[in-house]
DNA sequence: CACACGATTGTCT
DNA sequence: GACAATCGTGTGT
């Protein structure tokens, strides 16, 4: 069980996101129904989950980035190999192999508790929400999508985050 | 069918 | 800070 604190937003009228070309056998779970989660495979090695937020038909999610271990930590680095437990779920990839996720997981419904899902958690202040530009990708840096848990020692490093806060709301956990 | 390229991470210098 | 690892997917021939 783990708490998110770092997300990207993707859209379909938006060249960093999958769903920009339409659907494919790859990115078909994001043109389905909100609440599931779009889990892909990438650099050869990776997997990388989301979750689906727009209607279905409309081909937008919200990239899981980076979450606080609560409970199950031993579980968490025996999937990961030794590492502190600021390292095993600071990354997309390094939070999916925390959690043991793989591309089985494309289309789990988030929503209804099963083998994985995602609740409320506790309320999070929109001035401690950070807002900036999403990680990794050449094009659509412009869209500051990136929101991240203002000074929260368990956000990803992947790039310095020193944007405004904005609006925001909740900081959920998952498994 | 061939090929270029990742919504990353870990290791080495 | 630089770079290798490693292969599914999308695109073009």
């Amino acid at each position: 069980m783990a708490r998110i604190v770092e997300t990207e937003a993707y859209e379909q009228d938006d060249p960093a996101s999958h769903s920009f070309r339409g659907e494919t056998p790859r990115n078909a779970v994001m043109f389905g129904a909100p609440g599931r989660s779009y889990v892909y495979f990438t650099y050869g090695m990776h997997f990388c989950m989301n979750v689906v937020s727009g209607q279905a038909g409309r081909g937008a999610a919200v990239l899981l980035r980076a979450a606080e271990p609560l409970r199950g930590l031993a579980a968490m680095r025996a999937s990961r190999g030794r590492a502190s437990v600021h390292e095993l779920c600071s990354g997309p990839a390094r939070l999916c192999q925390a959690f043991g996720v793989d591309r089985s997981f494309d289309g789990t419904d988030l929503v209804r508790r099963g083998d994985l899902w995602i609740t409320e958690g506790t309320p999070i202040a929109a001035s401690s929400i950070i807002v900036g530009p999403r990680v990794g990708i050449g094009v659509g840096l412009e869209l500051r999508w990136r929101f991240s848990v203002k000074d929260d020692p368990f956000v990803s490093k992947g790039r310095p985050h020193g944007g405004a806060t904005r609006s925001e709301k909740t900081g959920p956990s998952t498994r």
